[in-house]
Parts: structure tokens; sequence; C-alpha cells
DNA sequence: GTGAAAGCGCTAACAA
DNA sequence: TTGTTAGCGCTTTCAC
């Protein structure tokens, strides 16, 4: 393995200005910057990043910490962010941890040091917890959050308008004629689900639709919640023509609740979920949904943390109503 | 944040002999271990990963190179490695990378040598390339593969017995009263799908089942090839009472085909499925399906290359047949 | 059983 | 614009 002395003495030139090259220095001459890619070039020379770190005050190193909720929200923002680390030189370093752990704040402050992170990633829910903030904050270690829902202006961020995105599956319904429309809520801890029905119920007013205090269940994200909700609401004597699932998990409960007591789906009831997670393609029929870029997000988070993007300290994704073959015209 | 050095003054020793106590090395008189650790606990020391990397040969970086075929299996494999690392002291890279790339073994020699990882973790299908296992001999980079289907002698791995697991899916089902049996394969370059098919039919034959051929379909583990495959299947004359897909997003699109064609599942058709993914248990009825270690694999492997426990280098886990609800008794 | 000193490969501060 | 000299915090010789 070539080192930056090795480099140095085939560019003819000293350490110091190969470690200029390296980082992208101002203030190198152009033949001597020529010489000196020429030579690592020739070398295959990577610099190593356990003496880049131990010496700078970078790593190249993010540390995402999380405590896996959904498997695929997880799966998703770890794809998203590794693949971004890769392109810009960086590594992704992935702790799990205990969102209710209370030693969390310490143990984050301490990895962070010790690795020299670059940079800290946060997720729901510890996105949101207080201590942790706090401790990071005082540690002075560079911070994004993803999709936080208290306090967002305490630091950068990540997100999506989930009220937008709830109001447009509402316009869809609409769209199709239906009037009878149903909700089936997310967990109430989580911020998403608020303005998911916010958006959903205010866009459904303004077309002068009310959804009637029994067309709205409680749920939780989870199928088995969903499935018990959807079978409340099919055995209503009005039961509504079209429901709206908090996600997808649920979504797909509803359409399984409705196979169940034998509904057809699009005809007798329309489904629309929320994730476009990949649950919505491998149930029949494919859910109408909204598509929450999990994945841009997390990419989002890399750039904002390198800093190698525009400086906004708030970044909004969009977000796409994919339609499917889950919802219909009323009626079919 | 204390240094060794810290550490060493306190506990009235030299660096040398705090690192002794670190590591574990033999040698070390008891009191003078306790006083070290003493110390180490009172200034609540951690050694920098990034120096101990750069002096010594071991890194405590496994890495972890994947061309995710499957989203859920990936996060399986993260999940159990990530975990089983950070139980022992470990850290994981991930590396996403392309299966066909030629320059791959170059890049995952210079990856593990400036990280000096102490060994790698290999997933199918990289882990059946030739070149990269030479590449990784001759650099001496310790390896552990996760279900190799080639050459499984050459190195240490962890798999499951697939042969074994869908002997037990016929006899689930030859034990119900099925005797037309029908079954969906998988990918052909997948030795999984093999091994699966042939325990199955040899399974079945020993209970004087034999499968006729047009009911055994070809497929690649997707949901949509599932699909038509199943579709065909089921518009049979005679057509097959029960289905083993080759795993469980083929299974789902095998309900989902039964519903679609107004079969109950499992009065009028038993569908099981293969690995216990999460899909199992978001679709109605629940798939009846083998449970695939996927997340112990990943930590064994972790166990394998840390060499943390007993030495045996190939290690076979168990799998599990998990009887939910889309399968039944002949006719209903 | 323990310690002194010399690096590992790089960047930081300061000079030139 | 470029080079010199110290470290970063640890493990490794090789003595004792």
């Amino acid at each position: 393995m070539a080192t930056i002395f090795d480099v140095a003495r085939v560019a003819g030139v000293s350490t110091k200005t190969v470690s200029r090259v390296l980082n992208n220095e101002a203030r190198v001459a152009d033949d001597t910057l020529a010489r000196v890619r020429a030579a690592v070039a020739d070398l295959d020379y990577r610099p190593n990043p356990n003496a880049r770190s131990l010496a700078g005050r970078r790593s190249y190193l993010i540390g995402l910490f999380y405590d896996n909720p959904s498997r695929n929200y997880m799966a998703d923002i770890m794809g998203g962010a590794i693949r971004r680390c890769q392109e810009k030189g960086y590594h992704l370093l992935t702790e799990p941890c205990e969102a209710d752990d209370p030693n969390l704040p310490r143990l984050m402050v301490s990895v962070a040091a010790r690795f020299r992170l670059d940079g800290l990633i946060l997720t729901p829910p510890i996105v949101d917890r207080q201590d942790v903030l706090d401790a990071i904050a005082q540690a002075n270690v560079p911070l994004i959050r993803i999709a936080p829902r208290t306090d967002p202006a305490r630091t950068p961020h990540v997100h999506m308008d989930d009220e937008a995105a709830a109001r447009l599956a509402a316009y869809h319904l609409a769209d199709l004629g239906h009037t009878r429309l149903g909700m089936i809520l997310g967990h109430p801890d989580h911020g998403a689900a608020e303005l998911r029905q916010r958006g959903f119920m205010d866009a459904a007013a303004e077309r002068g639709l009310t959804l009637s205090p029994d067309h709205i269940m409680p749920g939780d994200f989870s199928f088995a919640r969903g499935f018990a909700a959807a079978e409340q609401l099919l055995a209503l004597p009005n039961r509504p023509t079209a429901i709206f699932a908090g996600n997808d998990d649920m979504a797909a409960a509803t359409v399984a609740a409705a196979n169940k007591h034998g509904l057809q789906v699009p005809r007798d009831l329309s489904v629309i979920g929320f994730d476009d997670s990949p649950i919505a393609q491998v149930i029949w029929p494919p859910l109408t949904t909204i598509r929450q870029p999990t994945m841009a997000m997390a990419a989002a988070a890399v750039d904002l943390l390198i800093g190698d993007s525009d400086p906004e300290p708030v970044r909004q994704l969009g977000f796409e109503l994919m339609v499917r073959q889950s919802t219909g015209p009323v009626g079919g």
C-alpha cells in the first residue's frame, strides 16, 4: 500500500503539498497539482482513513443512530445514506440504540468524540429527544434531523409535507366521486399521524365532504390494528366507499379485510395508503398510495451534513401520488 | 476525552500495561489488572478506534459487501450483523457494490487494506464470484460467506439446509391430505432455488406423490413472475390443491391470484412460502412458511470472523415451519 | 510481569 | 505557493 510519502517522492513535493491536493485546499500551483494527481493515480494511492481522522479533525465518517421502528423505513434510510456517503467519499457508521435509554446522550457524544464523527443523523423517534439534542449541541457535533416533529427550528433538518400529501389523497378520492370517506389513523405518538389526518380532513371539507365520527378509526400503523379497524368500518350500515389509511401496512390490512368480507377492491371499496412501501406492490390489487421519499431524505441529510450543497438548513422534499389499482370510481 | 496516558497515570503503570489489559493479553498480575480496570472505569475511558487501527493490525471493523438483491433480506443481514458487532465491541462497515463490477476484487482488497478490516462478510450473489474469492484469499483477508452455493469447502461459511426445509413443506402439505401439488420455482441463478425444488419433490415422492410437469412453474422470486405463474397454474383443468412457492413474495402473489380468481385460501387452495419475510404476516390469510434465520446467520458470520466462538468453519442454522392460515386440509 | 521508545500515516501549525 | 516539524492515541518491538 502506497503512503503519502511515496506520492510525495514520486511527485517531487512535500507530504504537506500532497495533503493539500488531497483535501482540495486552495493555493496549489496548477502544475504541482497535476504532478501530484498523476502520482496518486500512478500509485493507486488512497489515503488511510484512520491516519486521517487521527491526525485531523475530520473522519469522513457519519453516524446514524436509530431505534429501528420499521424495517422498511430503516432499510430505505440506510440505503439512501450509505449510497450518498459512498458517492462523496464518506462512510456511514450505523448505530442501533434504545429510544428510551437514559444514557443515550452520553453514548452518542462519546461515540462521536472517539470516532471524530463529522456529524450525526437522527431519525424518529429519537430525533425528538430533548436531552439528546442538548448533549449533541453542547458537544458541538453537527446534526441533521430527519422528520423532526418538535422544535424544528432548533437544527437543520429534512422533512416532507405530510399534510399536503394527505390533502392530495383526499382530492384523489373526491375526484373519483366518493362522498362517504373513512380514515384509519396512525400512531398518536407519531407527529406525522396528526398531520396526515388534518390534511385529509381539511381537503375533504374543502370539497364539501365531512367524515362522520364513526368513520374515523384510531390505529397505530400496524397491520393488525389496521385490520381490526377496517373490519369495524366495513361492518357499518353506511360503510364508507373509500378509506384512507395512515400507512401502507394498514391499507394492506384494509384490502385484506375487504377480501375477507367478500368486498372487491376497488369495485366495492377504494383504498389509499401512505409511504409506498414495498408491500404496496406485493398485494392484489396494488395500492394507490403516497410515495414518501425516504431514501432521498437520507441522502439529503448527508448532503446537508457534508455541506456540499446549498446551505439551506431545512430541506423539504416532494412526495408523489402513486395511482395504482386499489382506487377507482365510486360504485365500480 | 481521557487517553491511555491518563489511565496509565491514574493506575500508576505504563501505557503498555494498560494496552495489555485492554487487549486481554496474558501475563498481567492480578492486582495490576484490577488497578487498570478501576482507572478505566473511573475515567470512563474508551480507546480511540482510529489510533488503535493505525498502530495495530486490527481495526475492530468488519466489512459487509453486498449487492442488495432483496430489501428485506439485506435489512435482516445488516440488522443481525450490526447488533452482534455492537455486542462484541466491533463496528460494521456496509459497502453496497455492483455484483458484476469487474473491478470488485481490487475494490474490496483496497478497502480492506486501508481500513485494516478485521474481516469480510459476503452475501449472495457476490459470495460466489471466483475472482473475488481469489483476490481476498491472496490478500489474506479473513472471509466468511453467507449461503455460498459453489465450492463451500473453500471458506468458512454460514448457511441453512434449504433442502431439508423444503422437505418439511412437502410433508406438511401431504399430512393435510393434498395429492395434487404445485410448485413455483425460484430464480435459476440462485443455488437455493434448486435445493428447495429438490427437497420438495423428493419428500413428495417419499409420500408417493409426484408432481406433474405442468404443475412445476418457473419463477424468479419476484411477485410479478409469481403472480403470472400462479394464474397459469390455477387455470389448469386439474389445478393443484396446494402450491409451494420458492419464497414469500411469490407465495403472496399466489394468494393474490387466487383471490382474483374467486378462490378462497385455504379452503380452495393451500399456499406455502419460504423465508418468513414481513409480507407473510401482512396479507390475508397470513402465510404458512419456512422461517429462514437470516439475522442469526449474519450474527453467526460475525462470530466466526471474530473467532470468539467454537472454531468450526461451517455453521448450519436451523429453520422452522411457521404454520399459519394459508394452508389447511384438502377440500377445506 | 513490566516499561521505554519508536513508529502507524496523516494533518496542523508555523516558517520560508 | 511550498516545506518543516510536531504530534493525533495507540500498539509494537525489544529490553528489563
